[in-house]
DNA sequence: CGGCCTTTTGAATGTCTTCAAAGTGCGTGG
DNA sequence: CCACGCACTTTGAAGACATTCAAAAGGCCG
């Protein structure tokens, strides 16, 4: 299993994802970090592959996720699976602002992680937002995001082809690691197996594979040991009309 | 334009829809009914076609459909188009539980509606939740079973035949339709073109076009002029790999 | 070295799309 | 009242796109 560390995956976790984040969406006072920061002292680990929500479970316990990759997703009784949403180093799941809410889907670990107690961030902005502005503003714009995500989501895998899907995918993935500084302009690492990939794209593995073979013939990207660099990373982005969600938009309007 | 009648869609608003169907996420008391049904109000009519939220748009002004159909849509560069969301009547929509958000897509009317103005029930349990316990767990419900319904809308799409997927959309539209009396156990009213439904679908008119006539073939549904009847209504579900979203799970837990 | 998971390849098949055109139903204008 | 126009549905045929099955190749660990 030492394949993850290969992989580029650092797995130090690293306090300050989350903070980094969401600084993007709004400005954050020296409490709000410290509170954030704080969220690193209860965590715990989990295999590859462990469950960390089951569907139907009462969304009580909020986590942030400081290491490795996990997944919402829901399989067909015949055992197709569809991959909804990755979720990735410095993000909350299992975070609903509706009060006793349930989750619609499960949720797992795609390699190693190690997650902390996110209570305390929910209690902040539910209990007393007014002394936590910045995160109540930053976190509801987190959640609106998710939505965006979702919604190229379903565009991706409704009305794009193979090609576009995977290149859309890909920028997308780039851009989200990006905000918490695992990303660089132009390379990423996706831990990912190509089944994986090829379940949240709705495409067939072996598909998935000619497909990411015709973008690397291209000269459009390199990938190797789930590395990927971008080679033409403008290009790239016509092919999939990929326009960035308007993060901007969003603060803005929630300022 | 009088093809809308026809379709077996009633125009005349109705305005205790939205509380028949609040009613089933949870009791509603007197007073919370007389609210809702107070909306009926403020009505506004539009045509077919009619841009309903602009992508982008601040959503401060919460709306309820009346009467007639709308979609939450986007469209690519190129022309072609991904629907998220039907909304049908006794919906809301550009309603958000997040202040200050923003319309992450346009929304339009696909056949000639009623809308009425929502902010006196967004007021009502945002700024005063105790005082109408059962609206404010019915509109988290209601929230929560938009997001189950968009995930529902993933899987047919990602994973699912075109034959599954029409199948499964059909029984999501009854299902959604009983709610608020407007179908019965074996008949919906849809008063879309093939065109609108391929959108929503991920598929060609074409082959949509063939799918429901294999549907009819198989002695599943009957499909004339909008009107559709449910021949096997068990046998389709089980082709659709159909699962009611669990309602009563959502409201028990938030019980 | 051997086993297991992942990636890659080939070939056949099936699904879905595209293009083009014909058919149908309905409202409008002659 | 009929004819026409327009939007929608249906049909056919060709081809592109994607899946399936099977097997080989590669990489990593024990």
């Amino acid at each position: 299993m030492e394949r993850w560390r290969a992989l580029g995956l650092d797995t130090s976790p690293h306090a300050d994802l989350i903070a980094q984040r969401l600084s993007h969406f709004s400005e954050l006072s020296g409490r709000e970090i410290a509170l954030l920061e704080s969220l690193a002292q209860r965590t715990d680990e989990s295999t590859a592959g462990s469950e960390l929500i089951r569907e139907g479970q009462l969304l009580d316990s909020p986590r942030l996720l400081m290491t490795g990759w996990a997944c919402r997703y829901r399989t067909l009784p015949d055992g197709r699976r569809q991959i909804f949403k990755f979720i990735l180093p410095g993000d909350l799941f299992g975070f609903c602002l509706r009060p006793k809410a349930v989750a619609l889907t499960a949720t797992i670990a795609l390699t190693p992680v190690v997650t902390a107690d996110a209570s305390p961030l929910a209690t902040a902005i539910t209990r007393d937002a007014a002394s936590h502005p910045g995160l109540t503003q930053a976190c509801y714009a987190t959640v609106g995001l998710d939505e965006a995500y979702l919604l190229n989501q379903l565009v991706r895998v409704g009305r794009q082809t193979a090609y576009e899907r995977t290149a859309h995918f890909i920028l997308e993935i780039r851009e989200r690691l990006a905000m918490v500084g695992l990303a660089g302009e132009a390379s990423v690492a996706i831990p990912l197996t190509q089944e994986i990939m090829a379940d949240a794209l709705g495409l067939s593995v072996v598909h998935l594979n000619r497909t990411l073979q015709q973008l690397r013939r291209n000269q459009l990207i390199e990938f190797k040991g789930g590395m990927v660099r971008l080679l033409q990373p403008q290009r790239l982005a016509e092919i999939a009309n990929f326009r960035a969600p308007h993060v901007t938009e969003i603060a803005r309007a929630a300022a």
